[in-house]
DNA sequence: CTGGTCACCTGGAAGC
DNA sequence: TGCTTCCAGGTGACCA
């Protein structure tokens, strides 16, 4: 379920568990994500935890000497619960804190848990990453820049995370329901105003999902992560054949670089 | 550099 | 009931 506000929100709930404390433990009980968990990694006891941040869907644990890097991939969540729970089939990873664990339940295992003793915005997976959709950086003159000059389809750009980070299958299509922008739209086409307007819709889309992810925070600590009800009630995603929310016409799904797109071909030109 | 395709992996739902 | 097929929230690698 991982987009930008499912990893932003747990971020928030389990950064005030970690920070200052002290890593007594680690399991690696399946190595095998997306890249093997490195051999550093299971060393890391005795490390503080000095902060936990976000940069793009990475999260990163600063240890002080070096930085956890840690992704969901697509089917990946992360929780605390309390030590000595019996992992499940995919509770991949664990970080042992005094008397609770962080742990990694991966099923498809496209993951990540990396480590790096570099800065990690220079780490080669980081160091290429866009822009920030919720900070400053983002903005209409800034997005109509962006996309001066490419052919791709607008959805393609918002999901291009070279360029703008965090916008994933979900949040792109009701991005553009919101801004009215038909997803096939080039993006090197977009006009001044319609940049605006989509600057506007992915940052209200991402933070009325962050808004409602935040209230299930607590849900971080000794819950079964029974999670991602977050924003439910899309607009367009995964309502095909149903009627627009806002017009009555039927939304439609298309097909654009392998994934599925949903939108209102009367709403969105 | 851009843009398009493939691959990685498991499980749940739908179809027969 | 059981087997098959399709689909799923990500993104790096590779090729033209």
């Amino acid at each position: 379920m991982p987009e930008l506000p499912e990893v932003e929100v747990t971020c928030r709930g389990i950064a005030p568990h970690l920070v200052g404390r002290t890593i007594a433990a680690v399991a690696v009980r399946e190595a095998r994500l997306r890249w093997p968990i490195p051999p550093a990694v299971r060393s890391l006891t005795g490390r503080t935890v000095r902060a936990v941040t976000r940069r793009g869907k990475y999260l990163l644990l600063d240890c002080g000497d070096g930085h956890l890097i840690l992704h969901l991939g697509m089917s990946g969540s992360l929780r605390l619960v309390a030590a000595g729970t019996p992992p499940g089939k995919h509770d991949h990873f664990d970080l042992g804190f005094d008397g609770k664990l962080l742990r990694l339940r991966d099923p498809r295992r496209f993951g990540a848990v990396l480590w790096t003793a570099q800065p990690p915005e220079g780490h080669p997976l980081i160091r290429h990453l866009g822009i920030e959709p919720l900070s400053r950086d983002l903005d209409g003159p800034r997005l109509h820049a962006l996309t001066r000059g490419h052919r791709s389809a607008v959805k393609q750009f918002l999901m291009n995370g070279r360029r703008i980070v965090g916008v994933g299958n979900i949040y792109a299509s009701e991005s553009l329901f919101l801004a009215a922008i038909h997803p096939r739209t080039p993006a090197g086409r977009l006009s001044a105003k319609r940049s605006v307007r989509l600057a506007q819709a992915v940052k209200s889309t991402l933070r009325t999902a962050i808004r409602a992810g935040g209230s299930s925070l607590r849900d971080f600590v000794g819950s079964d992560g029974a999670h991602g009800c977050f924003q439910r009630r899309a607009w367009v995603y995964g309502r095909e054949g149903q009627e627009c929310r806002r017009c009555g016409a039927q939304i439609r799904r298309i097909v654009q670089g392998q994934r599925a797109t949903y939108y209102c071909p009367s709403c969105q030109r």
